[in-house]
DNA sequence: AAAATTTTTTCATATTTATTCCTCCTTTTG
DNA sequence: CAAAAGGAGGAATAAATATGAAAAAATTTT
């Protein structure tokens, strides 16, 4: 049911200007769906919709990059299932993964392109990660070990 | 002061990752720029920024196609000038317009690329919207009504 | 340079969106 | 099969964002 709510949801927002999710679960009411603002806001989420200023208002509209939508979550999962711990010392932040995956984590991370990682450095179960000053990392190390949970 | 601060925005969002509008008033807060969420709201419409998904959390972004920003606001004040009343009927919006205006508010209608307008014929000083069904032309008339305020 | 007009901003809220906590299913496992 | 585990969704609510009205600041006019 969730699969097709969300491909329903796709064509909703392709046919008409969706400015609020509360139109949004309005519309998928009237085509069956019996969901509520708390559910589509959900979807929205996992489907990386963009809410868009346009002329007149705002509308969600999907995200031009195609597959986009999909590494999202997968980066997520992967960084989840490869790191231990995440500390972090002066500018920089350690992060421990299981033996042999800090290459995957490192280019995990790479593929966030958060700006504010100057860059890391892997190897067997450890990755450096570089930051511009300490109150950054540890900012960064606090966001990444949310990641975790 | 504005511009230098929408300016400071763009630099700021593009080299660190800003979740909230309250994070971004305080990175304006620290440039000494002292304006408060809702001056920032107002920005990020101006300027168009998107809130992007992205794994650990969404995040504000430039919009990629360049010039879009600026056209927004142009779109909405030739509408603005150039309508002067907006009525509907059945399927159809009719607009009038001053005189010789019509096909530029129709050019300006066409640009939104509004799924729900299925096409436009401008006369001289009217302008025929053509939508799917009576109860859409009520809704968009409304919304085109908004935006002459 | 005072007055008038327009623009920008803030404060106080309204509106919209995200999240927490709980329940109900479905699937997996012992 | 029963219990455990995990996902999905709703209700309530927290958090974030947008907006109306008034004030302040900037600009233009007289």
């Amino acid at each position: 049911m969730k699969q097709k709510r969300q491909n329903a949801i796709l064509k909703i927002i392709e046919e008409m200007c969706i400015r609020t999710q509360d139109e949004l679960s309005d519309q998928l009411q009237r085509r069956g769906f019996d969901v509520t603002q708390a559910t589509v806001s959900r979807d929205i989420k996992e489907l990386c919709l963009l809410k868009k200023q346009t002329a007149g208002g705002s509308r969600y509209t999907a995200p031009e990059k195609e597959g986009f939508r999909e590494s999202v979550g997968k980066v997520h999962s992967i960084f989840q299932s490869a790191v231990k711990t995440v500390d972090y010392a002066m500018h920089t932040i350690v992060i421990r993964t299981l033996a042999g995956m800090a290459d995957a984590a490192a280019i995990t991370l790479e593929s966030m392109e958060w700006p504010e990682i100057l860059g890391t450095i892997a190897g067997d179960d450890t990755v450096l990660v570089i930051l511009r000053d300490a109150e950054t990392a540890k900012m960064i190390a606090d966001r990444l070990s949310g990641m975790l949970k």
